[in-house]
Parts: structure tokens; sequence; C-alpha cells
DNA sequence: CATCCAGCTACAATCGTTTGCAACAGCAGG
DNA sequence: CCTGCTGTTGCAAACGATTGTAGCTGGATG
């Protein structure tokens, strides 16, 4: 543990570095990042004065002069949902994998958690000349916001929907056909009329219910969907769902939850209320947690591959950083079939 | 939508700015920081128009001149569990408490998640320049190197033990007595012979276990107690609790598990297996993850405050930075009585 | 011996702010 | 009229690195 001789003097920077090693300060840089301009000799003792004291450059007046940073700003905004936490598992999940796909690219990432007040949270963001990207994870309700951003801001990839015609590059699952999967899961194991569980103001959830629809009008007449608002803070979630349940009584057969948060909700509530899953009413979620097999009965779901979007985001934005044009990308959603449904 | 006059041109640092105002970069300077220092007329005109155009002064240049970056670090160490995944739900709460904290008081947040590889990684981070302090989520096997870093970087705080004369700034629940409260609950619920499921390799779990140890020795004979090392990262644990659960066979009444997601997945296990809960074993987490609501049975639990936490670490740590010397605060645990115990 | 080249290194400009200090104007008081 | 003060503003020096260019050495070549 005793290393002998500790650090003498704590050395400042690159030029008081330089002074010990009786060489420039320009020598010194280079011979810090590794160039082969300077002898092979000198950098390395220069390097082991470097290390012997623990210096490291600066990295403000690196980046300052560099004009990169290294660091990737990951935003997410809460529009829609103003009291949705951010340790939501979907995010958070998201999030880990971004991270890793990051740091394993030897980028820094810095959080940005917003609540869209102006229309100008995100110029902010992207100019604070800190960034040299921006991943954002939902589109909440600010398409427009980030669409006029996109327009100058070309490193942004934004996890959620591609509509027609959009600027922004966006990466995201096909969430109607995502929608339709599940709707006509239930509908194949028998169920005629299914309840939709989430809040169609974000536009992802639109899109499954316009997908659980679609399903539902494909199986012909004698099956319905009715539509209840269903929020995803876990406090309101719970009351939500209960009242739902409660307005529903027992004239339902099907229920195709936006996620699997509120599936795991809507499985336990109904649990309390000793109705039989899948026997009296079946549940799908949505996103394919890793928590979804961890509930009685287990989830039957539509998997969205968060780490391979994770690494898609990261991908495209590494490609747009280095100036190329990259489209968005829509992945496919499976259906996952456990216990549920 | 249309704004009338879009933005002329990019206005790129304050010198051009200061141009167009026809004053001095430094009286810009003042006049963007609203200092009282210029007078009010030419602040009001400097800032409208840096408005119009959208200029922001470039951070890098700011925090290399200022020395002070607004940016704290926290950084999470996978050291006694590298195939923990980030996404790891007690982490992730913690770590989304904190970012509301920072996020409120005005500071950004970078994450680094590192795999300690070798002595360097957290002299690395903290000597990068960029950061005005760091906090830790969770001590892992790394305590020698934190007190190491501790003796000369003041704004670093850890969620985590306190041991007896340590230097560094911690965080974090009594996790002797949690332990002591879990098992003294299935005790006086009548079990004898109790297994712990965990990692004693991490200081917070062979605490916890400690903390069992106790009450099992204060029930007197009779009474015993067998641990079972159980890993963190979901693939693994699964098949680590299925072989515990196989060598114990029926011969136990309950389980204190370390972590509410084993506990959920021991849960999910005994249930496969035809067990019941609590009726057959009982089981106790920690944490008390909003999960923990969820399970069937609901879990009883061991209560870490996670939010009043993460307010602590973000209070003391600007404490810190403002050059205080704060104390490690250790917070009560709370036995949460569900259904599984 | 003059010339040239290669291999290193030093010099100095640059990135865009912030901020201490000096300067300047205008005004009041002695 | 001189002095002192107040309220603004400009000047220029930092902050700590990177990097193009010029200069220096020594050896090879014609």
């Amino acid at each position: 543990m005793e290393g002998g001789d500790q650090p003498k003097r704590r050395i400042r920077n690159i030029a008081e570095l330089a002074k010990m090693a009786g060489v420039s300060a320009g020598t010194v840089s280079r011979a810090l990042a590794g160039k082969t301009l300077v002898n092979t000799e000198t950098r390395e003792r220069i390097q082991a004065i470097a290390r012997e004291h623990g210096f490291r450059p600066n990295q403000m007046a690196r980046r300052l002069r560099t004009q990169r940073t290294g660091v990737i700003g990951v935003v997410i905004p809460l529009g829609h949902e103003r009291r949705q936490h951010i340790s939501d598992p979907f995010f958070m999940s998201l999030f880990g994998y971004l991270a890793d796909e990051l740091t394993e690219s030897g980028h820094d990432l810095m959080l940005s958690r917003v609540i869209p007040g102006d229309d100008e949270w995100l110029d902010r963001i992207v100019d604070s000349g800190m960034l040299d990207g921006a991943l954002m994870i939902g589109q909440s309700d600010q398409f427009d916001v980030i669409e006029q951003v996109a327009e100058r801001f070309r490193p942004l990839v934004v996890w959620g929907s591609h509509r027609p015609g959009q600027t922004h590059c966006a990466v995201g699952t096909d969430n109607i056909e995502g929608g339709r999967l599940a709707a006509a899961r239930v509908i194949t194991q028998g169920a005629k009329r299914l309840a939709f569980f989430g809040d169609a103001g974000a536009i992802e959830i639109a899109q499954r219910l316009d997908g659980a629809r679609a399903a539902v009008a494909a199986a012909g007449p004698g099956h319905s969907l009715v539509s209840f608002s269903t929020h995803l803070s876990s406090d309101d979630m719970g009351v939500q769902i209960s009242a739902h349940l409660d307005e529903l009584g027992g004239r339902i057969d099907a229920i195709v939850a936006a996620s699997d948060m509120i599936a795991m909700m809507t499985l336990r509530l109904l649990h309390d209320r000793g109705v039989a899953v899948p026997g009296q009413v079946m549940v799908t979620g949505f996103d394919d947690l890793p928590l979804a097999t961890q509930t009685v009965p287990q989830l039957t779901t539509i998997r969205q591959d968060i780490a391979s979007g994770a690494k898609a985001m990261v991908d495209s934005l590494m490609r747009r950083i280095a100036g190329e044009d990259v489209p968005s990308t829509v992945m496919p959603p499976e259906l996952v079939i456990r216990e549920s449904a």
C-alpha cells in the first residue's frame, strides 16, 4: 500500500511539467497525446513525470481549443407527463444502454432532464457549446420544437416515432404494428371486447392505440375496443386503473396496456379483485422490460429491443457527427408470448 | 409559426456581439451576466441583440476562465459485480432522484459508469478538470481507493456505509440495523431456520448479513441462518437462486434477501415450485423499491428512503463544495410489513 | 565543403470568456 | 478652479491547452 515516493508537488498545468522536463509546453502536449512527432525517449520521460505526479491535462482548456467536447447530451423531455418521474423503468433502461454504448465509444454523457417551459429549452441545451451531439429519449408532445432545432443542429437523434416527412432523425419501434400485434394476439385467443389503457397524448402511445384499433377492425363485427387514458406516473396510475376496472366491470375479455408498467399495475389490481388472468381477462404489455418475466403470471408483451435501439441511436449519432446524413430507423416489434395472454 | 425576423446571422462570440452593439467585449460579458455595473439601458440593448440572434456564450470558455463547471459527476462503480447492468432498479432510482435534486439546484450531471480496472479510475474522473464535485453510488469493493482520493479531493460524497474512522463522506442506511430488522421480523413470525441471499463481497450486503446474524443470535438456540452468495446481475441471479432453493429443499422457514430484486426473483421461483409465501416460506426484501408493492404477494421489506438519501447526498456535496466539513449521514431503516412475511 | 533533408523542438497564435484596473465624464462641494 | 466621488466603459491579462511554422541539430549526399 506504501508507494514509497508520494507525489512531490501537484503539477497544475502543462507549462509546469514542461519546465520540470526541460522542454517546451508544446512538446509536452504532443508527448502526452502520444504523437510520434516527439522523440521516443523524451516522450517516455515526459509521460513518466506526468504519471508520477498524477498529472492530467485540463479538459476544459483542451476542449476550448479543439472545439470538441467528447460529451453527448442525453435529454429527457417531460412534456406530456409532468409528474412522470425520471426513474420510469423504460427510460432508465434505455438510458442505461445508451450510457453503456457511449461509454464504450469513449464519450461522456451529460444528462438533462427538462420540463419544457418555453420554446427555447432545446436551443439552450444545444447551444450551450458543451455538446458534440444530443440524444433525446422520447418525443413527448414536443414534435414541433424538435423539428425546428433539427433543421440547424445536425447531430441530434431522437427515440420515438418517424412520421412521414419529418426532418429529425428518429429511432424507434413500429408502434402501430406493435399495437396491432398485441390486439391480434388476444383476438386469436378468443377475446372480443378489448380495452386499451394508455395516454394517447404521447405520439408513440397514440400509434399503439391506432394499431390496436386496426386489429379490432380487421377482426370483423362482434369485436370492440374502448380506450382509457392512463398516465404513467405511478401514483396516479393505480387509482386511474382502479377506476377503469370499476367502470368496465366484467364486460371485457382483454386489456391491451400501453406499457409494461401499466400492465403490471393492472395485473396486480386484477389479482386483488380476484379476477383470473388470463382465464377471465387477458392482459398484454408493451416494452418487454426485464420485469415482465417476474410478474405472476408472466407478462405476454410486445418486445422493443431496447439494447439494439440504443446501439442504433448512438450509431446514427456518430455518423451524423461525422457529417453523414442518416435516415430514421424503425425497428420491428416482436410479440413475446408468456402467460398473461 | 412565422416569427417574422429570423435570426440574421449567427453570432459566434461575445466580441462579434460587442461590435454590433458598439461596446467592448467586457461590457457585453457583464451585461449578459446581468451585472448592475453596466448602464441599465445598454444592458437591455445588449440582451435584446443576444436574444434576437439566439446567442449564448460559450460554456467551455467560461468554465476555463472561471475554473468552475457547474457539473457534478455521478459515478457508478461496478467493482464487485462486473456484470451488473447499469439499469439495476436501485441504482436507477437513486440516480433519478439525484438527477432531480441536481437539476433543481442548477447543476449539470455527468454520468460515468466505470469498471474499476486499475487504482486510478477515480483519479481520472476527479482530475479531469470537468467537475465541481462528484457523487458516487455505492462503494462496491473499492473502499480503499475511495479513501485515498477523498484525502485530497474534498467535494466527494458516496452512497454507502460509514465505517468508524473513515475519511470519506458517506450517506446511507444503517445496513446492520436493516438486516437485523428483517431477520427479527421473520423470527417473530415464527421462523427458526433462515437463509440469507446476497453477495457479501459488497460492504453494504455484508453488513446486512451481519445484522441478520445478530438477530438470529439474539433469538437464542434453535434458530439458525445460512448464507448463500447471490449475484445481482439478473441473468445469473435466477439460476443461482434456483440452485440455492434446490439445495435447501424444504429445510427452511424464511429467506432474508439482500435486495428487493433478489426477493422478487425468489418469489417468482418459489411460486413456480408451488411453495406458498408466506405460508411455507417467508421472504423479505431490502430497499422498498416501488416495485415491491406490485409483486404477488406484496413484499415485506426494509425501506431505504432513497429520496431523502439523494437529498442528503446533494446537500452534503454542496456544503463540501462551499468548503464546509460535513460528516457522514446514516439514516435509520424502516421495516415495511406487507404480505410476504 | 556546401547543400539538403530528416528529425526534433521551441515559439507564438488561438480558442472565447471573465474580471481587476485604469480611464473618463459629469457633477457637487470647498 | 481644484478635488473627489460616482457611475460606466474599455483595455488587457489571464485561464490551459493545441498546433502551424520556423529554427535548430546532425548526418548523408553530391
